[in-house]
DNA sequence: AGCAGATACTTGCGCACTCAAACACATCGC
DNA sequence: GCGATGTGTTTGAGTGCGCAAGTATCTGCT
């Protein structure tokens, strides 16, 4: 009885994250980009110096290695993003936020902000703080 | 402030999809099914004769009409699922949960229960209510 | 009756992603 | 120093999906 109440709740958590895609994929999709590639200007801007190695990006917005490459591959024609090479280890290959990426993310962040209050916004306060908190246990 | 906390919330809620995803996806291809064949499956057992119009499925789970068109191909081949008839409009084809495809998701529901138990256990009861009550308030 | 939309699919095309294999380089053991 | 093994990245092949267009059928209006 309480693995099938747990499966329900699953389900709801499932269907929820693909409501929370959908009504990101639009807003987003007017600076250009996916909510995909979203989370990777996102990433690449958390840290100090604005590049990453393409495995640990992988990891972060949670694509294999192959995902990557081709994920970032348009991007860098568009300027959004550039390839370097690590000196420590001529295996890396580098991803670089450039001020263009840099500028279009923030754009986008902003997009992404209204609709993350459009989406969330109907919940409390409390009620905020306790997803967060429920969330962060589950990661 | 209040924009950025609520978008790195919903950040976590979109990673923690991801990795709901990845749990669910090994333990159901052990039953042949992915984690869409899976909620098609469910969808169809929830209804009382077993049997659906494309469309409403299509909407129940998430996909666009020729996502699910594409996904019951293969399912029809395999014997999950029989294709229908409707008599009151000819447009509509039936979905229907063969009694081979009942005993796969009865099968693949024991697998999903344990693994939604593994994710969500690590949470107490009153944290699973409230989940439960903030994520039906945001569907 | 007959035509104008709306609705239920299906199909062509393209994109995004995965796995497996290939390749380049690093590092550890001897 | 040099092979064995591990790591970072790319590429080939295949899958899963959406969008737009096409087909078939229904419904409402006249």
């Amino acid at each position: 009885m309480q693995n099938l109440a747990v499966g329900e709740l699953l389900v709801r958590l499932i269907n929820l994250n693909t409501n929370i895609h959908k009504s990101l994929s639009g807003p987003l999709s007017c600076h250009g980009i996916s909510v995909a590639e979203y989370f990777v200007l996102r990433q690449l801007n958390l840290t100090s110096d604005k590049k990453m190695r393409r495995i640990d990006l992988a990891n972060e917005v949670g694509l294999s290695a192959s995902g990557i490459t081709r994920m970032l591959a348009p991007m860098e024609k568009t300027g959004l993003v550039s390839k370097e090479e690590a000196q420590r280890d001529a295996r890396v290959s580098l991803v670089a936020l450039t001020s263009a990426g840099e500028r279009i993310f923030n754009d986008a962040h902003v997009s992404f902000a209204q609709a993350a209050n459009n989406i969330l916004g109907a919940l409390s306060a409390g009620e905020q703080a306790s997803l967060d908190k429920i969330a962060s246990k589950l990661l």
